[in-house]
DNA sequence: GTTGGCACTCGGTAGAATCGAGTGCCAATA
DNA sequence: TATTGGCACTCGATTCTACCGAGTGCCAAC
């Protein structure tokens, strides 16, 4: 989005000179603490540049009319606005965190134990307080996942439970009724054609299925069918929200709040939202860069979650644009990379 | 918790004649619709006594001094407390809603289909459009289903996946490690082992898991063990939550908004809170009856859900103790019973 | 190009005045 | 004795005004 000039036109529209630069971290990083408008006295002491005020106060104008910051009112000190926050971002905002945080996720690392989806979970939580974020931690499906065990079970005579494990390990199960009762056999038959069927086949594989019409073989056409149907939209993609609650923390207006964890309860937009952050370079979309109306006071910060090169899901956090950009990018990264490594590590180890 | 007089003492502690009632009742009405304190002259219009707006000024007095209703400050109108509220619900509030929510809920659960979970999740979600409420749906765990079928799939050679089906429909998987590699025909052999073992046991049920020390026996026996320790605390209960963001509507502090979303968040308190309401005849909690400070402002209702007569799951609605009661006790009645009937019914027919 | 100086702006705050909904009390009434 | 109209009073909410001061824009001097 912005366009990034060379460094032999300093005032070119992409760029900024390394006093301006200085500013505008200045100002980004005390509005960022104090949540008001930063003047150019405080600027000037605070980045440590040896000019005046006056001087500030001049290159400040330069900024405001470059987009960069904007003014509240006249008489008012000034605010980054999406535009100031992005170049922060891009260039003056390496990540960092701090050592009792780094700690905090090696220990949650080396001692998280369960089903991936425990520790997905679990993460959205450590993610959460580590930065006083809600987090959103999403977990792509298993479309591309072979099965590796397809299994069908009696719950009655007319229900039966398809229930498929995945290479990646997870399992699903799916309903299949039948009009007339199955017995207990044909359900064991119907199971034994199935596993054979399945086997090694992703949801995207299409099967040959029996096209005979007795009781077995419609069993095991009905089950596929619903496999097929069902699984791919409902078994897909997962979303694990830490610490929505401070969704209240970082928005003052309630009727904010009420947006935010509304768009929050809409999983599916969620992931579309984490997917197309995902896609930038930045890994991070502020304001009014994604789309949505009401995200418009938003940034969300995104790192891919990848085990053996393939994306197996992203981690995020959200917060308002006025957020610590460093701290948020530093604990997106690490965790998506211990991520990463907890499970590339642990199918070969204990 | 509210003592019941007997009606032969109308003044006495727990009991309000008829037309202190009508003015409890007509108090409750107005501050639910409009946030305010309500005044004598609008209660004497509304409830329609025939009596002055001084005579109900007089038995509003009255009605502060027995702790029904409350002033927020001299020359304001009257507020119900939490008292007033339990009095209103369990003697004034006779559950009623409109036919177009009759409507949708029966639309609902002539159309829904999937899983259980799939179900619930919906389930949480209707119940949150029908009353502009934040609700919650809780499913107890499957301790005591009996199992119907244990499987154990290889994911690589140190780890296995034990997948079991319980009665109830429910699925459960469990990562089993190896330190040494096992082949294929020892998970076979576990699987096998494994299946007859556990059927038609409970997660309550100790079972013989054999004590040898070869790789099946013990495979078998940490399968058993993790199962054992793991699947009542992980697979337990389980909470689906519908429309957190109405949280931000129903109460305006922004503070309160965390707090609340800060309980919500914790799944385990949220099972425990409904279980509590549940065991009150009334099924409502209102603001202080509930232990949790944090609480205070809210009123919880819930309604349980059941099949063959076994307690499988509670619905509830969470809102401000200046909540619309009998549309949200209701809402949450005629839920709970569609959804017992939904389950009852399902595992007979199609 | 940088700086100190200075007039100016304008949101925020504090205090005073006012308004009015609603109360409590009381004497008159049925 | 219960009910009622009347009335003085209370006190939060609203409005208005004055004022403060942080911060700006501009300019002349360096």
């Amino acid at each position: 989005m912005a366009h990034r000039g060379t460094q032999q036109r300093p005032e070119s529209a992409g760029d900024l000179d390394a006093r301006k630069a200085a500013i505008l971290k200045a100002v980004v990083t005390e509005h960022v603490d104090t949540a008001q408008p930063v003047g150019s006295s405080s600027v000037a002491a605070a980045a440590h540049l040896e000019v005046s005020s006056a001087t500030v106060r001049s290159e400040m104008v330069a900024l405001e009319r470059e987009g960069f910051l904007a003014q509240p009112h006249t008489s008012a000190g000034r605010v980054p606005t999406d535009k100031g926050y992005r170049y922060f971002v891009d260039h003056l905002a390496e990540a960092t965190m701090g050592l009792a945080e780094q700690r905090q996720v090696a220990e949650f690392f080396a001692h998280v134990r369960g089903e991936v989806e425990e520790v997905l979970a679990k993460t959205s939580t450590l993610l959460s307080e580590l930065t006083n974020y809600t987090s959103v931690v999403v977990s792509t499906g298993h479309a591309q996942a072979s099965i590796i065990s397809a299994q069908l079970v009696s719950l009655d005579a007319g229900h039966q439970l398809l229930v498929t494990v995945f290479s990646d390990g997870a399992v699903s199960k799916h309903s299949v009724f039948t009009v007339y009762p199955a017995s207990a056999i044909e359900v064991a038959e119907a199971s034994r054609q199935l596993h054979a069927l399945l086997l090694g086949t992703s949801l995207e594989t299409r099967v040959q299925v029996p096209s005979r019409s007795d009781h077995v073989s419609s069993l095991v056409r009905d089950a596929v069918a619903t496999l097929h149907a069902v699984a791919p939209t409902v078994d897909g993609e997962q979303v694990y929200i830490g610490g929505s609650s401070r969704v209240a923390e970082a928005f003052d207006g309630v009727e904010t709040v009420r947006q935010v964890l509304g768009i929050l309860e809409q999983e599916l937009l969620v992931v579309s939202l984490v997917e197309e952050v995902l896609k930038s370079t930045s890994g991070v979309s502020i304001g009014s860069e994604h789309g949505y109306e009401s995200l418009t006071s938003c940034s969300l910060i995104v790192a891919p979650v990848s085990v053996e090169g393939r994306r197996v899901g992203a981690v995020g956090l959200l917060g308002p644009t006025r957020m610590k950009y460093r701290e948020a990018m530093a604990a997106a990264r690490l965790v998506s990379e211990q991520l990463t490594q907890h499970f590339t590590g642990d199918d070969d180890r204990v």
